[in-house]
DNA sequence: AAATTACCTATTGACATAGTAGGTAAATGG
DNA sequence: CCATTTACCTACTATGTCAATAGGTAATTT
């Protein structure tokens, strides 16, 4: 299952792509906009920050922005910070103690494929490939 | 992450399945072949007798055996049913409150098309396809 | 100086996970 | 018939994660 940090950071990275034009956004124009609490989406963009995705400025007509255009960013170098890891398992987990049953272990090359196929889904998405794709319109028509 | 209980439960039926054999297999000896505590065996083996997987008797020389033959059960039934569900993402999950994003989420497609490909590789799956993929021998050669 | 915004630490309630403990009921072998 | 073996059942629990909330401080602009 993947989070609602993961979810939300997503959500979070699409709306600031979105509205690039408009420079700086505030948090609490997005946390509106995805209707999700501005206080939650802190501890989110936070991470965000440190992971180097978005930069932060403080003060009045300051908010956050990409750091990179939006077709330079996959979804799975997002999903996989926000979350730790898009392991399935957690013997196939980065950094996990090697498990005596490797070798011997009929399941593995089943979560391994399964993890194999996951990780080339997430990452290869990208960004501006979900831009636009909710079928409600923001204006018009 | 898929937990212990459908991972455990997955191994359980591949124990029955390379020993059908033998006729009934006491819990002990899958317990102690796949290095799993019997006690949180016997949880998991309850939830296989009541999906109709498995059948177990009583008594001396009783034990628990598999109801179809290996090829006839899909990995996918068998961890949906005990993981609940094998949805990644709660809004797309089996029973939840319809979410009123639903139509205007961009994310949405996303998790859909995701969840689709986890339940085709997982029903596209079965049993017997996973006997014999150990690298370690049981015996020999 | 006032307003706005990011940034930071700490805390919390609810729930799931991964078991353990200690029994009862059923069936068999001797 | 009785001891043994096995399944079957209820309850409990420690730990951790999730999804937030609360209440601040620091930076920047007008």
């Amino acid at each position: 299952m993947i989070s609602t940090k993961g979810r939300y950071a997503l959500r979070v990275m699409l709306d600031l792509a979105e509205h690039e034009s408009a420079g700086f956004i505030p948090l609490k124009d997005v946390a509106e906009r995805q209707e999700i609490s501005k206080k939650y989406l802190e501890i989110i963009v936070r991470e965000l920050v440190a992971a180097n995705f978005v930069v932060g400025i403080s003060g009045k007509g300051g908010g956050y922005r990409l750091c990179r255009s939006a077709e330079d960013y996959t979804v799975g170098e997002i999903l996989e910070r926000m979350e730790g890891t898009l392991a399935t398992v957690a013997c196939l987990s980065a950094g996990a103690p090697l498990c005596p049953r490797t070798g011997s272990c009929e399941t593995l090359p089943l979560w391994a494929e399964y993890d194999k196929l996951t990780h080339d889904f997430f990452y290869g998405k990208r960004l501006s490939d979900l831009t636009g794709h909710g079928q409600a319109a923001h204006g018009g028509a």
